[in-house]
DNA sequence: CCACTATACGACACCGGGTGACATGTTCGT
DNA sequence: ACGAACATGTCACCCGGTGTCGTATAGTGG
């Protein structure tokens, strides 16, 4: 069963991921020190950094748990399905998975207006890319080249990345799975003939 | 006429950025520091911070220049160009000056297997990217939505990043142009009748 | 209930990237 | 040759991040 130890670390990994993103709303990611958000918390910045690699993780929390999601979901897909729709069916997915959390909503907007997190968004984006990558050129069916493989795993990237960027300017009202089945099949990619 | 001034100024500058990608390829990013780098180019830290504004600036050097030249040959492509195209045909010839470059070719190197220059790149990146998005939409002939344009011009930076990549797997034996077209001709987009 | 150990925390010192301020020299226009 | 613009070094400082140590507290076996 899980102790209290446990149970405690992830109420207070949480409360101070949640105070962070208060302080990072109200007054920006880079005017908000490590230690103002720990003294918010009622401890250290030293501790702060018990429950956080880095400042910045504060803000993901729960992004790269999906992360994982998305390989498992591209290998639970039948081998012989087009790669690109593959693609496009988890990541619909994924995204409405999202949508459904307000919380990953607001990190979402501190996200795209701070240029240290979008870099470091797609720092942990290209880990599992590359995954996604191999695991479509894993398929036994069709034999995918690594080149065409990361082609189609970026173009997806870069689809989800325009779709995100476009709610986000429409202050929320936009439809994102519409936006994302226009931007799927806008860049759908001419493969070979299998 | 340039002044001794200026000339010096980019001299101790090209010099500075030799021996930090230098230093960096002999022993890591991570692992030099600025006082090193500045020590061993025979000035102060505090001067170095005068030369570049950030420690991976040094690593970059002329690719920011070449970023604003993009956007210029965009702009200077007839308007009524299938805009896909116009990515292909600037980004081409924009990869072929880099590849002239023995430099901008460590460079790379470098940055692909450093986590945070790749960041740093991405955001330099979409600094001129959104400047090309908007280049699009300006054009008169294709009224081209802000969503379209962005998605294009994603697209277009994912084809240049899995080009660099497959490149830099290849050992740089690869060929780039043909690696570039093959990519371009893959996701070419499917766009509306205009 | 009591000891024993693992864990969490605060405190402190330290490193490296980056900035502001000031003083001193050097180059430029005139 | 003179004053302004500029470059450099020095010093102090901020912030993110890490190593270390002492100490309190929670979990476990008897």
């Amino acid at each position: 069963m899980t102790g209290l130890r446990e149970r405690t670390r992830r109420a207070v990994r949480a409360e101070l991921a949640d105070v962070a993103l208060r302080l990072f709303a109200e007054q920006g990611f880079d005017q908000t020190t490590v230690e103002e958000i720990a003294q918010a918390a009622g401890l250290t910045k030293r501790s702060f950094f018990r429950y956080f690699p880095a400042k910045e993780d504060a803000v993901f929390g729960g992004v790269d748990v999906t992360g994982e999601q998305v390989v498992d979901d591209i290998r639970a897909r039948p081998g012989d399905e087009d790669p690109w729709h593959s693609l496009h069916q988890v990541l619909r997915r994924w995204q409405q998975q999202i949508h459904a959390s307000e919380q990953a909503l607001a990190s979402l907007r501190l996200i795209e207006s701070t240029p240290s997190l979008r870099a470091r968004l797609h720092e942990k984006r290209a880990h599992w890319r590359q995954q996604v990558s191999d695991a479509l050129r894993d398929r036994p069916d069709a034999g995918l080249e690594a080149f065409t493989a990361d082609l189609l795993t970026n173009a997806a990237t870069a689809a989800l990345d325009t779709v995100s960027h476009e709610w986000l300017r429409s202050g929320g009202t936009a439809d994102q799975a519409a936006l994302l089945d226009r931007a799927f099949t806008l860049i759908r990619p001419a493969l070979p003939a299998r």
